[in-house]
RNA sequence: GGGUCUAUAGCCAAGUGGUAAGGCAUGGGACUGCAACUCCCCGAUCGUUGGUUCAAAUCCGACUAGGCCCUCCA
């Protein structure tokens, strides 16, 4: 499989520590608020890259963090916990406000068929391992005290910049306004590990340490559970774009300095969701979130849909239209699917052929716009049967998660006789050229979202 | 200022040196009492400009435009 890497910005070849095994971290969430779409896009790709990683043989183990401590809004003195900013929006706790967007994460993952990983923990459940691996970077001169606080320190970590692809000269440190420099720091960009009570009095979540009572940094919490749960080796670390700088570069400094070897090979980020203006963000423009698509009628798997047809690697600009425009392909898609012939008559000189080519889409740096297209291509396809094109197709949303297969809904007997019976007044009505009754019953269908479909022999229906 | 990515029809987008996949929308047609659903037909020489090559959207250079990052962010 080849598979951009952003650590040496090149497509590479994939290939695991371990043959067959795939190590894979993905940064998760942190919940002081609903996701966005934006937010979500990310961890679609992150399902595909660990679904198609599957489909192609692979044994993977995906861990995920959520975060639930420690993101502070900026790294200045009077930076505030997120977590405790949320808290106070809405007069609830910490704990409260972690549980209640955890779920509400988790949900939106699930309406978008995003599965959730083998591992998930809460960055609050791990305070002991961040310890652990602060001592010893202590220990190690890795990192400092200075006010009550500990730093990690960039001068001393190998290929600091190597990642990011940052000149420390050429770094400007607080080049936006609103950036303010922590004085305690003995480089501008060394990174808390540890912070004590005596800068944020009012943080709710604290432990005790051997520098004080306090909570740990950001960074630490996704290397120490890395660490925790997949060992000393990584094979695959993502995250969006946004992440790469300063996140994933200090999880690369702590967590090498703590090792003493290299730590992950494969570093891959999915791009952003943009609107017209340019990023999506919570603070700017409309927060557009799975629950707000739903209430405009739309399907959260359109937008999945949506995602897919492009490129994780590429960003992507969002509007309504285009969602539309997605919504109309996905219903006609599945609709043509749904119209294939279910009786058993399975023809299979063709079938590895299609499969080659679905594998070649995920191996070509996870190409889902091709894998789409090879739907196309097999419901094209003259010389498969109907029951070979269904097989094809719902293996290979297993990866995709589309939902292609799905068979109509169902409705009860009654419901089913109500509808035969309007079907039949409404023949009524169209013989004597009733057509203003004959329109009223098929819109009034319609609202219950039941299709009337008229063919030359009689009016069959459809169940939206 | 530094870094990085991108530039293919109205929109999304494939293409990884051999004469431009696919989808949506628009238009035309079939079907219909009218519609809806469905089906059929129709569109681009690839930001500009040099170069390498028998051959370039695909490789190299310059230019132009745009996005993102440079301690809130997926």
């Amino acid at each position: 499989m080849k598979i951009y890497n952003s650590l040496t910005k090149k497509i590479e070849e994939f290939i695991p520590n371990e043959k067959g095994n795939v190590k894979m971290y993905t940064c998760g969430p942190t919940v002081y608020h609903y996701a966005h779409i934006g937010n979500l896009r990310t961890y679609i790709f992150e399902d595909i890259l660990e679904k198609g990683l599957e489909y192609l043989g692979y044994n993977v183990k995906r861990v995920m963090n959520v975060t639930d401590v420690g993101h502070m809004t900026s790294d200045s003195d009077d930076g505030e916990d997120k977590m405790q900013k949320g808290a106070e929006r809405e007069n609830k706790t910490v704990y409260e406000i972690a549980d209640f967007y955890e779920n509400a994460f988790f949900n939106d993952c699930n309406k978008l068929n995003i599965k959730k990983p083998l591992i998930v923990e809460r960055a609050t459940n791990h305070i002991d391992t961040y310890i652990e691996m602060i001592k010893k970077l202590l220990n190690d001169g890795y990192a400092y005290q200075s006010n009550g606080n500990v730093y990690f320190d960039v001068s001393k970590a190998k290929n600091y910049y190597q990642l990011s692809g940052k000149n420390p000269e050429e770094l400007y440190v607080g080049v936006r306004e609103t950036v303010e420099e922590d004085k305690n720091k003995k480089n501008p960009y060394d990174f808390g590990l540890w912070f004590t009570v005596s800068k944020f009095s009012n943080q709710e979540m604290k432990w005790e340490s051997p520098w004080g009572i306090g909570y740990p940094g950001w960074h630490i919490e996704c290397s120490g559970i890395a660490y925790k749960y997949l060992g000393e080796y990584l094979d695959i670390h993502c995250g969006g774009v946004d992440n790469i700088f300063p996140h994933h570069t200090n999880e690369i400094a702590q967590s090498e300095a703590f090792l003493g070897h290299k730590w992950c090979n494969y570093w891959i980020h999915g791009e952003h969701l943009n609107d017209e203006r340019g990023k999506m963000s919570k603070s700017n423009g409309e927060f557009l979130t799975v629950k707000l698509l739903e209430e405009k009628g739309y399907d959260p798997l359109a937008y999945r849909f949506f995602c897919l047809n492009s490129h994780y690697r590429n960003q992507l600009v969002f509007s309504f239209e285009a969602l539309e425009s997605s919504q109309n392909t996905y219903r006609k898609l599945k609709n043509r699917i749904r119209k294939l012939d279910r009786s058993p008559n399975l023809h299979d000189h063709k079938i590895d052929y299609y499969k080659d080519k679905f594998k070649g889409a995920i191996e070509n740096d996870l190409n889902t716009s091709s894998m789409i297209t090879i739907i196309y291509d097999i419901l094209k396809d003259t010389e498969l049967t109907d029951f070979s094109k269904l097989y094809l197709i719902s293996d290979f949303d297993k990866v995709l998660s589309l939902n292609l297969t799905e068979e109509q809904n169902s409705i009860d007997s009654d419901t089913e006789q109500m509808i035969l019976n309007k079907i039949e007044e409404r023949m009524e009505a169209k013989k004597n050229k009733e057509y203003d009754v004959a329109d009223k019953i098929r819109d009034e269908l319609l609202e219950k979202g039941i299709r009337l479909i008229d063919t030359k022999e009689k009016t069959i229906y459809e169940i939206l």
